[in-house]
DNA sequence: AAGTAGATAGACCGGTCGGTCTATCACTGG
DNA sequence: CCAGTGATAGACCGACCGGTCTATCTACTT
């Protein structure tokens, strides 16, 4: 009947802030985040340095737990590269429609970020090019003519359907893309 | 010889908000646009209430000049609406790729802004609900089986491409789309 | 048991936030 | 000529920003 074990300072305040950067965007102060990772403020700047190292640290954790959400829902689709990638928007409209969905975190980011020098703005092109990567990598197992084209084409709905389902919830915006794909797989 | 007449502090005002928002987000200060626009503090509170009311303003003025681009743009296609569709994406290409060009401010402003109380918020749904209809008014005129549908995909498109472009400047994103569009309204 | 490293609370720093206020100035119409 | 109006500059307000600092406490090491 041990407790919980609660996690360490550091891990406290990478979930927090992982948690209030989505919700109340990238501009939240630090006060709000310490407060909800009951840590002393020392712990952050001793941890992270600063709220922007923080903040690119909070983007590579949630970048490598949503690439890997990528991964599993291609992998979802099976064998076959066609089926994978609409497998993929599948599990799109189920992530989208859940609960507390508010966009993409990345898209919020970077637009949220005043210069490029900020180090979490690396973190978000990194990870948009590694996703690209898994898109095109499909493309090319399926033997697509214009394989690099197409996957741009698939980011960008990717994408749409994260920006728009945030701008009109409950809009079923994966399920309304599902056409798009289809016409860029059949390209 | 007079001299060029300059405007008065409220349209100083508009102005240098306008910019300024564009540059670097909602959340630019106060102060900032003050100084922009050579007026004193007094006359914002005077003319506009408060920041909100500003910002509020400031999407009023660009979102009516924005959908007068748009309109212009299905224009330049002529009569038919499906060249006038295709002839909006021509002129999107055009207008992301100008020097200084940064993105959707809609969006933009969008994903800043906390709560849905904020005056702008509802300024930003309309304007969208807008372009919305002025799609769906070409598909309706073309006969298209899904006009409604075919619509909100057409707006994803105009929106990935505003998103993307911002994202990674250089990409030819409305380009990209072209053969999305099209897949759109042969549908 | 003593020493040490890390976490704690919270005061404190200069700077900026949005917003209010006073006082002065320029222009207008009676 | 003078009153009224609106713009001006800028002091000022409390709140909050990110960041530093001191001091205390806890837990593990030896």
């Amino acid at each position: 009947m041990t407790a919980p074990a609660r996690p360490g300072p550091r891990d406290r305040l990478l979930a927090a802030a992982r948690d209030l950067t989505y919700r109340h965007g990238v501009s939240v102060g630090v006060d709000a985040i310490l407060k909800e990772a009951q840590v002393a403020r020392r712990s952050l700047y001793q941890h992270f340095g600063g709220k922007d190292e923080l903040v690119a640290e909070v983007l590579r954790a949630t970048a490598a737990v949503d690439e890997r959400r990528y991964a599993d829902g291609l992998d979802s689709g099976g064998d076959e590269p066609r089926a994978r990638l609409l497998a993929l928007f599948d599990r799109l409209a189920e992530f989208t429609g859940r609960e507390g969905f508010r966009g993409c975190r990345y898209i919020a980011a970077h637009s949220s970020l005043t210069s490029p020098e900020h180090p979490a703005y690396a973190v978000i092109i990194e990870h948009k090019d590694r996703v690209l990567a898994m898109l095109r990598a499909e493309l090319d197992a399926m033997g697509h003519p214009e394989a690099e084209a197409a996957a741009i084409r698939l980011q960008f709905l990717v994408d749409a359907v994260l920006v728009e389902e945030a701008v009109r919830p409950g809009l079923g915006a994966a399920g309304l893309v599902r056409p798009l794909v289809e016409a860029v797989l059949d390209a």
